[in-house]
DNA sequence: CTAGCTGCAAATATTTTGCATCGGA
DNA sequence: TCCGATGCAAAATATTTGCAGCTAG
């Protein structure tokens, strides 16, 4: 990385850092050391880390931190919206349609549903360049929220 | 599900068996009582069953069958392209960049890599009727394939 | 026959939780 | 002060692996 861009990514940092406080405070999350660490972290990292990797580059700067605060920390950012989860969480589930189509999946309840391409829809945009990364062989695409169900249970408890 | 329906998916669910079969038998794949029944349980469902869901379909047809066979013979199928992982195996991962883009997640190191849509590219194309299966919070957008190291390292050993 | 597959059991890996304590607002 | 957050330890969940016997090709 060139200097003049780490100075880019350094302002871009301290900004985002901010903003990170402002919609903790939002949230009602409390702005803790951990969290900003954590934050600051997953911000200045390319390599997408796992739970795991985000812990051992905390610990250097914080060695009491524990690998559930950790997680905990995660799982919160992601509701915030703050950070995105990579695939899915936890259990792995299967599909033995082939033919093109996509997923809804609830991230309350787990549950995926089958999105089908409209009749005479356009295919997948696929960026040009996708081969520069290595052979692709499939296609993944979720559109995640909350599903009607989970929404009418909770609708109904408030 | 009307009759009609049903009869349908029979006949297609014998043609998709006897495909898997020929496809088992391109790969050098063993066509045995637990792969087809698993298949079968795999293609007549549609509620993309996670490994603990299929082997409960699976035990009632066949009792002795054994969870770390589904687990298996789902991965194998999967490599073989019998059947979709939705979402990515196993360890999550995170990133804090939520300007929309997509990623490269490799199948054999599980690297991910970023993804920007081109310049001027047109944007990812949303169903319309997205919303009828709930309210989406965001869009996840994997290619999974072979990064580039991975190809490289594979060529060297042969 | 025999290489690949299965079942069993045990090991790993990943993520979550209860509880006492601590610390931000 | 007070309630949410943390650290610790332990549990729960999900997936993988070694090995001996079984079976499709």
């Amino acid at each position: 990385m060139c200097p003049h861009e780490q100075i880019e990514n350094n302002k871009d940092l301290k900004a985002r850092i901010e903003a990170f406080k402002a919609l903790c405070r939002n949230r009602a999350l409390r702005v803790t050391e951990q969290r900003l660490e954590i934050f600051r972290t997953l911000a200045q990292s390319k390599a997408h880390p796992s739970a795991e990797a985000v812990f051992a580059a905390v610990r250097k700067k914080m060695p009491n931190i524990s690998l559930d605060t950790v997680y905990r920390t995660l799982s919160s950012m992601e509701e915030a919206g703050v950070v995105f989860r990579v695939g899915l969480s936890t259990k792995a589930r299967f599909d033995a349609d082939l033919t093109p189509h996509y997923h809804f999946v609830c991230i309350n309840c787990g549950e995926v549903y089958d999105i089908f391409p409209q009749e005479g829809a356009p295919a997948l945009l696929v960026p040009q360049d996708i081969n520069r990364f290595g052979e692709v062989k499939n296609v993944n695409l979720q559109f995640r929220g909350i599903c009607n169900r989970c929404r009418a249970a909770a609708g109904k408890k408030k």
